[in-house]
DNA sequence: TAAACATATGAATATATGTTCATATGTTTA
DNA sequence: TAAACATATGAACATATATTCATATGTTTA
């Protein structure tokens, strides 16, 4: 009863043909769901500065502590999500894991992102 | 003295040369942050269909509740988000409120993105 | 092989974030 | 002008997330 009000109220304004036309248009669900998951590992600035670093070269996680100032337990929390994103991978040299870029999207992202926040 | 030994501890391993030179390359902190702010807006999955539905043609709030099956509230608090990322506009139309795309770069993003989800 | 080292990882905690619910605002219509 | 309507907004709540701290792992060196 209740629900049927509320159905009925809250679809009176729905413009039908128009909101089944682009649903029809909208990408899949999985799709949405990965591309928020990619967007939001590129929404904090301790990852951004992460990437920014290792587009200019390959780092050690020590080396990339020192230079964003965040422990290094930080960073390699934050290296084990671009990881799981594919963004970075890293190869081992002794005692070190150097990490580097494994996407050359990233480089376009920030472009494009950089452009809209100069407005 | 605790401090002292911490940092030279936490700085043992660095390699200072790399270290600054980076650094010397890396954008300022408010583009990091304004970078991770966009970027972290785009990554919750109500916003990006809603971005997705405005990239076909602009509609009223409720078209876009009924379009994405969340709720008048919910859509409407996500647009201020949008609005103020400057991501969307609106233009009044009697009692309704029709929103639109208001920045051609997001369309390169998803391109962008999608491109790295699909790897 | 034991100690030192570089890094990873799990648990804990504090903060940020998204949705809901109740209510306010601005517009049209009766 | 009062009622209906479309939307906005604030507070509350539950969940997600980033950092820290303690500890584990894998590698080198003494």
């Amino acid at each position: 009863m209740i629900d049927e009000m509320n159905e009925i109220c809250a679809e009176c304004c729905i413009h039908e043909e128009k909101v089944k036309a682009v649903q029809a248009d909208m990408p899949g669900i999985e799709t949405i769901f990965a591309l928020a998951d990619t967007f939001k590992t590129l929404g904090d600035p301790t990852r951004l500065k992460l990437l920014f670093a290792l587009m200019q070269q390959e780092l050690c996680v020590c080396d990339l502590a020192a230079l964003i100032e965040v422990s290094e337990s930080a960073v390699s929390h934050q290296l084990r999500v671009l990881r799981g994103q594919k963004l970075v991978r890293f190869r081992r040299d002794g005692k070190n894991l150097y990490y580097s870029l494994d996407d050359d999207h990233v480089r376009t992202l920030f472009a494009q992102g950089l452009e809209h926040v100069r407005e």
